[in-house]
DNA sequence: ATTAGTAATGGAAACCATTTTCAATAAGGA
DNA sequence: TCCTTATTGAAAATGGTTTCCATTACTAAT
């Protein structure tokens, strides 16, 4: 992990700080493997990646850091089906697109999608203040994920 | 659960038996279940209300009952984030109506919402069509869910 | 009705991702 | 430095779900 003098990691600095917790090895080693990494990862494949250069670094460590960084909104709790959480990168954080998912249900292949995201968004924001005033929710995410058989796994 | 001579149960009996199953006491205790009940139940849920008139039905059968309607499309399987997998009706099954969530991370609450479900569902349909033919998926399934805090919890 | 083959079942045990416990350590402020 | 609190890792516990396996219920011939 490159020492941090780029945005990203000052701008996680910050983030992390300004909200009373401390920036620690274990956590910037996590933040730099998600923003480096284009894969869905779960706990243990985070754990596994970061314990070649942090060995130090344990997977309860790794579990508490994902739930910390998904409270703050910093990165996003995905689930496929597959029994175990995935995490990615939160949008609005060091130009994360705004994608939603197409998931394989036979071979749990994911395709992140970014076409027809525009007119999605719109909707979604219109839905979401419908929402809101009806219902008093306050709406802070969602999911939109499309499920089926990917071409390997429909021929058969 | 009332004698089978209603719309619903012939419905099932057909699909069941279409695809090689039976539909056993069991399966239909919980195929009846599902259809009266408006909640989101989780495997236990169901386990514990269909174990008072049907001692004998297991939690593995309720399990793998489950399993089974969901492979067959005639229930759909749900996460709303806290651990357990909840289940209802799919739609278009004796008048299930279109609808999606509205989840709260804070009480785990779900709301179901009708509203902006026609325009949702016309996007949808779009979308599908879209990424079918551009990822070559199969699509079966989509999931729009909306997480937040309901107005008692976002008061604390 | 008997038989044989297969589907379905329940209870116990196994599984396995995640959480909890707890004692040790690191960091920061007075 | 001293004190308080945050953070940590290893091990154990948790708990929803699956797997095993021996038994039972169906079904379709014979
Ligand atoms: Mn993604
Ligand atoms: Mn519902
Ligand atoms: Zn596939
Ligand atoms: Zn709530």
């Amino acid at each position: 992990m490159p020492r941090g003098h780029c945005r990203g990691q000052w701008w996680w600095r910050g983030r992390v700080y300004g909200c009373g917790y401390r920036l620690t090895a274990g956590r910037e080693a996590i933040l730099g493997l998600l923003s480096t990494s284009k894969e869905h990862m779960s706990a243990e494949d985070i754990y596994m990646k970061i314990h070649t250069a942090y060995s130090n670094v344990g997977l309860t460590t790794v579990y508490r850091t994902l739930e910390l960084l998904s409270d703050l909104g910093m990165i996003c709790k995905l689930d496929f089906g597959d029994g175990r959480a995935r995490y990615e990168l939160a949008e609005g954080v060091q130009g994360v697109r705004h994608h939603h998912h197409l998931v394989c249900t036979g071979c749990n292949r994911v395709v992140e999608y970014t076409d027809f995201i525009d007119k999605e968004v719109e909707l979604l924001k219109e839905t979401e203040k419908g929402l809101e005033e009806k219902y008093h929710f306050k709406i802070t995410g969602h999911v939109i994920q499309f499920s089926g058989l990917c071409d390997r796994c429909s021929c058969k």
